[in-house]
RNA sequence: GGGGAGGUUCCCGAGCGGUCAAAGGGAACAGACUGUAAAUCUGUCGGCGGAGCCUUCGGAGGUUCGAAUCCUCCCCUCCCCA
């Protein structure tokens, strides 16, 4: 990415952009100079997921222009929960739960931001949340917010139908607050953050005015659902985290590589840190084209959240399950994707073990499936086998009752595939 | 605090004494078709070694041969009024 062209122009053409306040004159601001500026992120688990993953890449997008990002891990806030875009009232964690999460956000978000000298900050609120007084607040901050006003915005109006507790009612001038103590401690400028933020974002800015009267920005990130309407990074199993020990990096690549055709270029765009001009040569894919994109796609976003290492690990066990894959150098240049050498290692396909003298002694088939958490019950295993998508070393099953022992043993282990994705290694040993 | 409505299986939502493991839709899963895609069609979708049985309809009791359905108390949510 080069530092010559204005970042704005660069969000704008991935994807990035939803709305922003004052549009010209913030361009102007980051074609100027270095801007000091903030993303909050929600310190509610011990880890991101793939929903929390636009925001991280629009900060690390504006790092690479030369940009300041401060992220600011709510650990003030997420003590109150913010309201917006939630029907009902949120779990409030304790301090403690907050600062060890905090840790591990850190250490993801390395992943993608340079931390070093400062480049980067992480900021807990807690810092001046924590011992803000009441009245002050009320008298120096709460005068500046009107109740009329507040009432008017889409996020209370729909909770005034369910209800709206007081304490998340102050919601929106805490955060306000973070965006004024931060303008103040860094002279940070400008606040991004989801689309579902703009009203905390624009009564950030709207208080720098009135008590500094200073100029400060907003800009929102469009909330993305895939083509098919669902949230980003809903799984059967619930949401991709990017913590391997939640979620594999095998799990990870598949998910990507499993993303619908619609949405494989968006993707590119908005969850690579491939040049734009690349994946907008693309052009029309066609068929087979998909797959290799997806693939790119799977790549760069295993290798930007685990590291080359897994990503390689993962895209080997993906090769070694459904088959290899050759990517034609001219296939967006700039991509590290291994082209062609790539050694098919199903090590990392998901598996487990059991003994041989267990197996000789025979076993259900169901059994086996329930013990390794393939099904959730028995009668799901049972059911699955009826409807045929069970199979052992590439042999479809048809009895519920089949028994498994060493006779199914194929080089030392046992191939079971769920379905046309979920593939299984037991290793005899 | 007063008045009203309501809490049903992952979600929405019927059911209002037996025929209810509970309609319908969505989601999800499997099969066919494919490209580890979408759409479509078919099937499945509480648990248990198919029948039978067991556990479910906010919670606890009760009425009844029999309750998700009736009664009592409790908890929770929403609306109107204060």
């Amino acid at each position: 990415m080069v530092k010559s062209r204005n970042v704005i122009d660069e969000l704008k053409r991935r994807g990035f952009v939803q709305q922003e306040t004052d549009p010209e004159k913030l361009y102007e601001l980051l074609g100027n100079e270095s801007v000091t500026f903030y993303v909050g992120i929600d310190p509610t688990a011990d880890s991101l997921h793939a929903g929390h993953l636009l925001p991280v890449m629009g900060m690390a997008i504006m790092q690479r222009y030369g940009h300041r990002p401060i992220a600011i891990v709510g650990g003030g806030t997420a003590m109150v929960g913010d309201p917006s875009g939630k029907t009902e009232m949120r779990k409030m964690l304790t301090r403690e739960q907050i600062v060890e999460n905090s840790r591990k956000i850190k250490l993801q978000l390395a992943r993608y931001l340079d931390f070093s000298a400062d480049k980067a900050l992480l900021v807990d609120n807690y810092e001046w949340l924590g011992k803000l007084n009441y009245i002050d607040f009320l008298r120096d901050i709460g005068r500046h917010f009107s109740v009329n006003k507040m009432l008017t915005y889409e996020t209370y109006k729909r909770r005034m139908e369910t209800g709206l507790s007081f304490l998340e009612f102050n919601y929106q001038l805490l955060q306000a607050y973070d965006f004024y103590m931060l303008y103040k401690n860094y002279n940070c400028r400008l606040q991004m953050g989801g689309d579902d933020q703009w009203a905390n974002i624009l009564a950030g800015a709207d208080l720098i005015r009135r008590i500094e009267g200073a100029d400060a920005y907003g800009h929102t990130f469009p909330l993305l659902t895939t083509a098919t309407g669902a949230k980003m990074g809903k799984t059967e199993a619930g949401a991709l985290w990017l913590d391997p020990e939640k979620t594999s990096p095998y799990d990870y690549y598949q998910y990507w590589v499993n993303v619908d055709d619609r949405d494989v270029k968006r993707f590119l765009l908005l969850y690579t840190l491939l040049p734009a001009e690349e994946i907008e040569e693309l052009g029309d894919l066609h068929d087979r084209e998909y797959n290799i994109a997806k693939t790119i796609l799977a790549w760069e976003a295993t290798q930007l959240t685990h590291g080359r290492q897994a990503a390689q690990e993962a895209m080997s066990a993906a090769m070694a399950a459904f088959g290899k894959r050759e990517i034609p150098e001219s296939f967006i240049p700039s991509s590290t994707v291994p082209r062609a050498a790539l050694q098919i290692d199903d090590t990392n396909v998901p598996g487990g073990e059991i003994s041989s003298s267990e197996l000789a002694g025979g076993i259900q088939l169901v059994e086996l499936m329930q013990r390794f958490d393939l099904v959730k019950s028995r009668s799901e295993a049972r059911r699955l086998i009826h409807q045929g998508g069970v199979n052992i070393n590439n042999e479809r099953i048809q009895d519920s009752e089949q028994m498994i022992d060493g006779r199914s043993t194929n080089q030392g282990r046992i191939e079971i595939r769920l379905g046309k994705k979920k593939y299984f290694y037991i290793n005899v040993h």
